[in-house]
DNA sequence: TTAAATAATGACCACCCGGTCATTATTGTT
DNA sequence: AACAATAATGACCGGGTGGTCATTATTTAA
């Protein structure tokens, strides 16, 4: 049996490389099209099976998304969790960059699964969409503001900051450097893009000490 | 004739109260449904007109979700430029919370138009929609710089600053914020929200005076 | 009042959708 | 080799799509 509900035995039970194929076909049409918009029709021809059997493995195409955009948690979930233990004894702001450049690089080996990612991030088109925004925004915020706590603890903020506030900031920032280093790579296939150390350390280093004199 | 050329002649001299009822079901039907899941057959149905009769006025779904979202993008233009006119005596922090706050009072009087700005912004299923974005974003950061620059040569805020990159922190952050209030809202259809006053200013606050000790 | 011009209509088109299920092909067992 | 169990297939279903156009209704002009 499975950890998750969303595929039946019959997937799990599927050679290899006939599971591979098919989760590659999906995430593709959904990355492309998004949930409502992304074909069964195409997915199956892609992975060069019949309809029937999709609908063997999977009951619905909402159970197929669900299987999918887990496997995208799964993967963003992998990569943050790495970043926060291996950053451990580096100071708040070398902490920050790192997650910015993480994320980044997670964007650059996986774009597609970026691009399910932030269609669910942005859109109400998939299944259970805002449920699962909202849960992403309170687990990011909940993440950050760990990160600043420490940061307080450890006298390199002040401590009259709000964390969550902060992390709120840091929040907005992330994710908007990240959306504008995904438009980029998506349209130019490059990884080069404006979004680059430099650029990362001045907006950091602009948080770090304010905009007053 | 008509300044634009998203709609024909024929829609321009349509009685005016058939062109709301026209615009006013697209609205609706776009705001919920994103572009291609809008359904031209409801549409009509909504606004009480032949499916014949739209396709007379607009010659494509494309060109009537055009002249759509040319509405909404003026609208928010108008928002943007009435606060900036407005606030031109103000100090740059009071200036950007004033912004942020013009951003919430749209989306609370045009909630519909907003669910269509979001959407153009964050999927990309509408036509033209990648370089709409991307005229948005730099269109945004412009308006941005120019505060951040007055606000430079009034002494307010430090000299070394990076404009762009102050703009872009702007950016981020009123984008996330207002993208929680519209969230907030859309679910509770009610105008309170957490995004009140005191969060603007505790977060205006903390970039202000920045992380660091 | 009548005829010509214009506007509105909705049945219809080809196409695509997610999902089903009787039929066929493959595999496992004796 | 023969049979049973299981897996794979794709034609088919009802329904929806954007768009068209011959027909009908309305307005305008003489």
């Amino acid at each position: 049996m499975n950890s998750t509900s969303t595929s039946t035995n019959k997937f799990e039970q599927l050679a290899d490389l006939k599971q591979k194929s098919i989760i590659d076909a999906s995430v593709n049409e959904f990355a492309n099209n998004g949930f409502k918009n992304a074909s069964v029709n195409k997915i199956v021809e892609e992975a060069g099976i019949s309809k029937g059997s999709l609908f063997n493995y999977f009951k619905s195409k909402n159970l197929l998304f669900d299987h999918i955009y887990q496997i995208a948690l799964r993967e963003v979930k992998t990569y943050l969790a790495k970043v926060r233990d291996e950053s451990k004894n580096d100071d708040f702001f070398t902490r920050f960059s790192k997650i910015i450049n993480s994320g980044i690089a997670f964007i650059n080996k996986h774009p597609r699964l970026a691009k399910i990612y932030f269609r669910l991030l942005n859109s109400d088109d998939s299944p259970h969409g805002k449920v699962i925004v909202q849960k992403l925004h309170s687990e990011a915020i909940r993440y950050l503001t760990q990160f600043v706590e420490t940061g307080i603890e450890r006298n390199e903020l002040r401590s009259e900051l709000n964390p969550t506030t902060v992390a709120f900031l840091m929040e907005s920032t992330l994710n908007r450097i990240l959306q504008v280093h995904y438009l980029e790579i998506i349209d130019t296939k490059s990884e080069l893009s404006k979004i680059d150390n430099n650029w990362i350390d001045e907006i950091v280093d602009t948080l770090k000490m304010g905009l007053s004199k």
